[in-house]
This record gives structure tokens, sequence and C-alpha cells, in this order.
DNA sequence: TAGTGTGAATGGATTCACAGCC
DNA sequence: GGCTGTGAATCCATTCACACTA
């Protein structure tokens, strides 16, 4: 099937299969049927083709999928099969747990600069990043077109957030990873990615309180 | 509308909703309109009634939404309108940030204790938490105890948080958050939410990607 | 007039079910 | 017998459009 129309969860979900592909592989597993894979991540076997399909014709009947070889479609895909300079905007904790984060560098993400606004951090070296050092939001654009930066992660507080980001597409950014607990106002043609930790445990406290209630009417 | 048949997505809004009142309020509107709501977060306003109308009549025709009512009914929706008090597995970078997360505490998430399997962390005082130290794994199940813990952030690596899951679920915790990029076997009755760091960049690359791409198909 | 709440219509995504292949 | 790829059927979320209210 010819791309047009691939539904926005059909790609969110190839990060998923690409993920628990790894570990199979990992697990020494060289081969492996829809159901399988669906079962794994709590999909019907139905999806996971369907999804896969999207992109191209990857299995075998009667076999199913080589997982070396759908690994390699996937990264090709989503394209991790190369790698990306990334910039970070904000070196306050978050930021550094993130600037550290081992998951970024293993999927071909690298941290090549941060930025913070705060002189007392400026000049410092960024522990975890070897000859990264904190420089101020006024070199944005430069890291940008020296280093051929096409992506990067806001951890700033809240009030900073759009500030930076208009700097940030000023400068050329092509995607934003947001932290930041705002909604951020963006020209249509630049991708966004928003993570609202707070929001994330918002979402426990519904299921968990909900799930409560119900038992609550049940009496 | 009685519940029964609320849409997964309409929750994750209702998030997004309270946490632009919570901004509109702190700039002192006291009225909004669903338009108004749905501009701001990039949705129609269609969209925004029905979400809204799904948990109750919270307008008034003619005049829009009472910000203050509105927050509160949020709250009380999304359970937020008391404590919570948290877990955290994991004493790493991405741990001690959360554990430093305003965010969490400004929401009413309050992380409790800490656990690790680090000897040499066992023990130690975790900064930015008034009285809090660094226990062993094993301790989870009275904590959560004599705490009243529903709610547990994992923030440890992949390979350990299926044996991190199996022990909070042991020790009756409800909700999990989750940061391991492992998919996690769990009860049904438990509430799970997934973020996975890397995932985030990776559904970036494509979309910057097939930009790039339906470019090059254009010439 | 400005704006909500909601049944009906639409549009998408998921699941079904089966032809075809290993 | 096991498994993929895919049209058709189903299901669910979003949008439309309008009666109704302040």
């Amino acid at each position: 099937m010819k791309p047009g129309n691939i539904p926005v969860p059909a790609v969110r979900r190839l990060s998923l299969y690409l993920r628990q592909l790894d570990n199979l592989w990992r697990d020494d597993q060289r081969t492996i049927s829809s159901r399988q894979l669906g079962d794994a991540l709590k999909l019907t076997d139905a999806q996971v083709r369907k999804d896969l399909a999207y992109f191209g014709q990857f299995g075998q009947p009667g076999i199913g999928y080589n997982v070396e070889e759908l690994i390699a479609r996937i990264r090709g895909i989503l394209g991790t099969d190369r790698m990306w300079n990334v910039l970070l905007v904000g070196a306050g904790h978050l930021g550094m747990a993130l600037s550290a984060h081992r998951g970024f560098a293993r999927k071909g993400f690298r941290v090549v600069a941060v930025f913070d606004d705060d002189k007392a951090k400026i000049g410092k070296r960024v522990p975890s990043l070897e000859g990264v050092t904190i420089q101020p939001v006024e070199e944005i654009a430069r890291a940008v077109r020296e280093k051929d930066i096409r992506l990067a992660i806001i951890a700033v507080p809240g009030e900073a957030a759009q500030g930076v980001t208009d700097r940030l597409l000023a400068a050329g950014v092509r995607g934003l990873l947001n932290f930041a607990p705002v909604s951020l106002d963006v020209d249509t043609a630049v991708a966004v990615s928003s993570v609202d930790l707070a929001v994330q445990l918002e979402q426990l406290s519904f299921q968990v309180g909900a799930a409560a209630s119900l038992e609550d009417v049940k009496k």
C-alpha cells in the first residue's frame, strides 16, 4: 500500500513494535508472527498486520516476520537509521536527566548542545556529555546552523517555553519535544510532541478514582 | 449525560483543559467560551463542548464557562481535588529529576518514598524531598501500607521494570507511571501510563523525515 | 446576540473474515 | 496448518447543525 492515508496511531505503534522487536532480537528470537507481537503489546494480530502493511509487505505467509529485517525496515520508516543531532534548552533537573538519558543515544539521538538563560549556569560543563558546555539561548541559531540540528528538547518552566519556542523556530528547528506544561503556538510545518509529566499522573488519578467510583456504585 | 461511554481521548483532553484554565485564571480571565478554549488548544469548539458535556452541564448559554468553577469541576472529575501519595522506584538521574519536579506537587502529587536496589544509594537522603531517604525495594510493601500509596512511578532500567512492577502490584499499588522502555505485563485492574522518552523523539524523527520525503516527491 | 448542549451525520480507525502463500 | 495481506463490515470519535437559553 502506498502512503497518503496512514493513521497517526499506526505510526505511534510502529515505535512500540520496534522496541519490542529489539527486545526479541536480544533474546535470540529471529522470527515472529503478528499474533505474538500483538499479544506482547496487547493489540490484535489484525492490528499489527494492518499497521505494517501501511508501509510495505514485510512478512512471509506461513512464517511471520523476520525480526532483523523488520527492525531495519521500521528504523528506515521512522528515520532512526541515522544519527540525529538534538539540542536541549533548559539545564534544570529534568534537562540534566535528559542529557544523560541512555535511551536517546541508543536510538541514535545525540544531544550536541545545551542552553539555559541562567547566568550562573552558562559556561559550565554538562557532566554527561563529553565536550558540551551550557550556552546562553542567544547562541541557539548559531548552533543549529553549525551542527545541523533539526530537533530540540524544551525543558524550561512554562513561562519561558513560548519564548524559547519562537527562538527555536526562527533558528530553523523542525521538531520540538516539549516538557513544559503549556500548549505551544507553532507554525504548522513544525512537528511538536508534548510530554506533561503531571498530566500523566492526573490520568492515572482519574483511572484509579473512576474504578473506585464504579465499585461504590455496585454496593 | 451519564457515564458509561466516555471516550478515552476526551479524558486526556480534560487534563489539557484544566491546564489551560489554570493559566487563564492566573491571567485574571473569569469566563471562557468553548471556542476560545478550543483555539488555544487547536481543537474545535464542538469538541470542547462535547468533552465537557460527558461529565455534566457546566456552561451557561450566551456566556460560556465560569473559569473558577470549571477548574473545580475538572479537578473533581480527575480526582486531583485531593492529595495523592506517590512512590518512586529508581533513584537514577531521571528518578531524581522526577522527585524534584515542581509540576507534581502543584497538582497535589507528593512523592513520599523512594526506592532503589543499588546498595550504594540506600540510606541516602533525597535532596529535593524533606525527610525522604532511599530505601531498598524490599520495603515497598510496607511503605504502601503505612503511607496509603496508590500510585507509583517506575524510573528503572528496562531489565528491572517487570520485576519492580510485580512487586508494586503485590503491594497493592493501583496505578503505574512507567518510564522504562518496555511493555509491562499487568493485571487489568491496574492503570498504566507509559512514557518512553526515546519514542517521543522517534515520532518527531518520522514527522520531520516524512515531511522531507514529501518535498522530495514534489521536485 | 453570543454561546451551550446534543441528536444526527460524517469520517477514521479497528476488527472481521477470507483468499492466497509457505 | 500456520500465517500474511487486504477488502468489507463494524465500531467509535469528531464534526455538524440547530433548538434552546442568558
